[in-house]
RNA sequence: GGGCGCUUAACUCAGCGGUAGAGUGCCACCUUCACACGGUGGAAGUCACAGGUUCAAAUCCUGUAGCGCCCA
């Protein structure tokens, strides 16, 4: 008997481990990948965090599945490489510097642009890294010597490379067209960057009086500040209310400009009052009339909002307090007809939620037609798979229905665009390195286009831009196409289809074999976590209070696919608990092997020891299989179930009195051996969920070990599974859990030994026996005996366990009443099922159509309930005798 | 308007054709020599509703209601 030191009682405490081990698996160069080694290959590319932020949720949850995929690959032999990096994150981290600027008193137009750059370049090296080093905190296993950052030399210059090519097959161009203005960045968005709400707005019902005064046609507008920008009135050429009208022409209120009234089919009869107002540098659909129908283009608001010189009296007006100003003055000439309230949807900037204006302007744009197809085609035909196959649907539906993507940002920060345009004569040129002479006209005054490119356009660039392409890498050679991409559903079509679509026209093969969509995390209430409302949780204060591996298991173990995360300290607590549970059973375990532990097991292991094998092997099944289908909850689950539920609440309790010194020492060096391999397993096949406290437990075993993280990760044994000593073992434990629901259930004293009497037939007693240390440690029993099947339990407590009737006389100690209840209740819930199983078996119909095996454990089971109801029957009379 | 998803025990959610499951919570008992971040036992569900398919439906189909998300 050796003293416990008091501190080793303590439950698990995950801060002084942790920190220890993610120096340990970088020190030993575990993380970094080389594509000379052996094995195959198994690449994951990070999804690029913001350099601008900081560790929330969502990365947490997409950071453990691919560090749990990471580790299993690895440990499975796999070559596994995990690319780490961020994002340049043009609009946001330009905004963050702009703040800092404004705080100091001064602006980027102030700085000018080489030196805002190298401000933001400044930021970056002391800001940048934030976000990466929370990810190791997570136990991330990335290959940080890979490290990429969108703006590096390398990948700006596959930037450059992809543009110029796009370019040249035509599938880059610049022209004018309506695009989504932000007043407050002052640049183009895409219309990914858009995200309309729904607000309450009004109609206005305008009159639009003929040249001579007459009636004219009234208009209906949401936005009457552009009136001052209209070109034509038009109307649905099978409107026979306004076919007269078609090709007079009326009078602009206001501005007093003729106008013409064109006929289109694109104008909708049902809407307002059937005509509408065309204002072609402020609408798409305008834009689209107006050159149908060859009008002019007369622009009103400018970058800023402002209204510009052509708003006439209206000149240098926000357009807001326009549009008040519009509606008064054409209230005032009386012709506002009428205002209604409306509701609509109105575009923000998903950046800064300022109100978008569609505003015509010279952008660039990627065709993207050609692009979307062979996207398509490879995830029709399973070159790439979509987790869960549902989301493959929405892919499809955007992907089918793509418009071109203006590429162009009115920003500083970001790939500039390597266009080059010749003051002298006008000539674009677009090259990857800046021409030094004009290709048409010789000359030498050449500026490089201002604009710089949308960030997705480098991101998509990412799974090959990141290995090295365009050069032919090793890396590039050996790491693509990528194995999965895991990432969030919310970026599907921002990133996700992009990279599709670049992957396949630079390499010629799809970027990724698997896409895993993962859900949402929420709040515990399922609201989204958003800092405006205020429910965010820090998950780096959820480590702090339940260490990674709790919060890791929580969020495996609620990922299941197609459903959003509710995050609560409840679970993570659960979880905390959970990973106490391994520590401690790891105490056990550690208390009861050293190094003269034996390695080798005997072939004729007690059935025992062959069931929690046996049991392992479906485990290590289960969460392999989990793990490969991405059913990360199933895994997480299935580990659990049999680590607590198996292991520890049976395993280590029927292998105790083996353990003990009482013991033979044969038995006790075979059973010590035994205890310490399945633990050394389960650490394995709990790693890549919960990787610090495995290696740690890994390590305080006997023995000189590596890390855990370059162990092989278990495989399925299929000869040591054995289903005789399953069906054995669990009708053992149905005879010990009858046991002890008597004692329970008649409030036997847990310290008051009992004798336990199990009747049956002679044939069943070897086995029986065999357990009977079990069965007395286990039912808290002093003594077991065997009775015939003509034995009459008289003043007994009984259950029925199959063929064996277990017996506790407790004479003195029983309170008949309660016993009578307690078999009543028994009798009744055998009888319930009884029914339904008697029910189903006498439908000819089913006995003649239902597959055999189905019919036969049906008739078994009936055959069991048969005689269980005539037992509890024939023990309920016996105890009722003693009622009056 | 189009599309997708959800509705299962008090709560949060698995399961998605063959005897209703887990975690948390709840009740009772227990400081039993790994663990009270624990052990043992227990209570708890006409699987949203209505039809249909099937020998058999939480599970497949149709419709209804409520909730949520995406796109226009």
């Amino acid at each position: 008997m050796n003293e416990k030191e008091p501190e080793k009682e303590k439950p698990y405490d995950p801060k002084s481990v942790e920190e220890r081990w993610y120096a340990a698996w970088i020190a030993a160069g575990s993380f970094h990948a080389d594509p000379s080694r052996p094995g195959d290959p198994y690449t994951i590319v990070i999804p690029p965090p913001n350099v601008t932020g900081s560790l929330h949720m969502g990365h947490a949850l997409n950071i453990t599945l691919q560090d749990v995929l990471l580790r299993y690959a690895r440990m499975n032999g796999r070559n596994a490489l995990w690319l780490p990096g961020t994002d340049h994150a043009g609009i946001a981290t330009q905004n963050v510097v702009e703040r800092e600027l404004a705080k100091e008193g001064t602006s980027r137009q102030e700085l000018g642009r080489e030196a805002f750059i190298e401000r933001v370049w400044k930021w970056k090296e002391k800001s940048g890294g934030t976000i990466l080093n929370q990810l190791k905190r997570l136990g991330a296993a990335c290959d940080w010597e890979r490290e990429r950052f969108t703006m590096d030399e390398g990948l700006s210059r596959a930037v450059r490379e992809a543009f110029v090519r796009l370019y040249r097959k035509g599938l880059v161009y610049r022209g004018r067209y309506i695009i989504n203005w932000c007043p407050r960045c002052r640049t183009a968005l895409s219309d990914l960057e858009v995200s309309y709400v729904e607000k309450k707005g009004a109609l206005w019902y305008i009159r639009y009086p003929g040249m001579s005064g007459e009636e004219g046609v009234v208009v209906a507008t949401t936005r009457p500040e552009t009136m001052l920008g209209d070109t034509a009135v038009a109307v649905n050429p099978k409107d026979d209310r306004y076919a007269a009208l078609v090709g007079t022409t009326l009078r602009l209120p206001l501005m007093n400009r003729p106008i013409p009234v064109v006929a289109d089919e694109m104008v909708d009869r049902e809407f307002g009052t059937g005509a509408v107002k065309i204002t072609p540098a402020h609408d798409v659909n305008d834009f689209e009339v107006a050159r149908r129908h060859g009008l002019p283009s007369v622009r009103v608001i400018d970058e800023s909002g402002a209204m510009t010189r052509d708003a006439g009296p209206f000149a240098g007006m926000d357009r807001f307090a326009c549009r008040d100003a519009v509606v008064a003055k054409l209230a005032e000439e009386g012709l506002l007809v009428r205002e209604e309230p409306y509701l609509h949807n109105i575009g923000h900037c998903y950046r800064c939620q300022t109100v978008v204006e569609p505003s015509e302007s010279m952008q660039w744009f990627v065709k993207t037609k050609p692009l979307a197809a062979p996207a398509i085609r490879a995830v029709r035909e399973g070159e790439t798979r979509i987790v869960p196959a549902q989301w493959e649907k929405t892919y499809f539906e955007w992907m089918e229905n793509i418009h071109d993507w203006c590429i162009s940002r009115q920003i500083w920060w970001g790939h500039r665009i390597p266009a080059f345009h010749c003051r002298a004569c006008g000539r674009t040129m677009v090259e990857i390195d800046p021409p030094l002479l004009c290709e048409a006209c010789g000359g030498t005054d050449i500026r490089q286009e201002e604009d710089v490119l949308d960030t997705w356009f480098s991101s998509g660039l990412w799974p090959f831009s990141t290995l090295g392409w365009p050069e032919r890498t090793a890396d590039l050679e050996r790491y693509y196409p990528t194995s999965v991409l895991v990432t969030g559903f919310d970026i599907l079509f921002f990133w996700v289809a992009r990279m599709m679509m670049m992957g396949i026209e630079f390499t010629g093969k799809a970027p990724f074999r698997d896409v895993v969509i993962h859900a949402l995390v929420r709040d515990a209430r399922g609201e989204k976590m958003s800092k405006t409302r205020g429910n965010v949780i820090d998950p780096l204060e959820v480590i702090d209070r339940f260490g990674t591996d709790a919060f890791r298991f929580t969020l495996v173990a609620l990922a299941a696919q197609g459903r959003d995360i509710r995050m609560s300290d409840d679970r993570v607590e659960g979880y905390r608990n959970f990973m106490n549970k391994l520590y401690q059973a790891g105490r056990f375990v550690r208390m009861n092997v050293d190094d003269t532990t034996p390695w080798a097991l005997p072939d004729d292991l007690p059935v025992t020891d062959r069931w929690i094998l046996s049991r392992l092997q479906r485990v290590i099944d289960e969460v392999r299989r989990g793990i490969e289908e991405y059913r990360f909850n199933e895994a997480s689950s299935a580990f659990y179930q049999f680590v607590w539920h198996e292991f520890c609440d049976w395993y280590l309790e029927m292998i105790k009195p083996v353990l003990s010194p009482e013991a033979g020492e044969v038995e006790r060096q075979v059973q010590r051996a035994v205890l310490v391999q399945i633990y050394e397993t389960i650490l394995a096949l709990g790693h890549p969920f919960i990787p610090f406290i495995t290696e740690e437990l890994w390590h305080a075993l006997p023995g000189k070990r590596g890390l855990l993280y370059d162990r092989p990760y278990p495989v399925v044994d299929i000869g040591a599974t054995d289903e005789n000593v399953e069906d054995e073992m669990a009708h053992l434990m149905e005879v010990i859990r009858a046991v002890r629901n008597i004692r329970s259930e008649l409030n036997v004293p847990p310290g008051k030994k009992v004798e336990i009497r199990l009747k049956s037939r002679a044939e069943e007693r070897k086995y029986l026996r065999n357990h009977e240390e079990i069965v007395r440690r286990l039912a808290r029993a002093d003594r077991v005996t065997y009775v015939d099947p003509d034995y009459i339990p008289v003043k007994d407590a009984t259950a029925v366990v199959n063929d064996i009737e277990v017996c506790l006389p407790l004479e003195g100690l029983i309170d008949f009443g309660q016993e009578a209840k307690r078999l009543a209740k028994e009798v009744e819930k055998a009888k319930a099922e009884y029914s339904r199983v008697a029910g189903q078996l006498g439908n000819p119909r089913f006995t003649a159509k239902a597959p055999p095996d189905i019919v036969d454990a049906l008739r078994d089971r009936e055959n069991a309930l048969e005689q269980k109801i005539a037992k509890l029957g024939k023990n309920f009379e016996l105890v009722s005798r003693y009622l009056s």
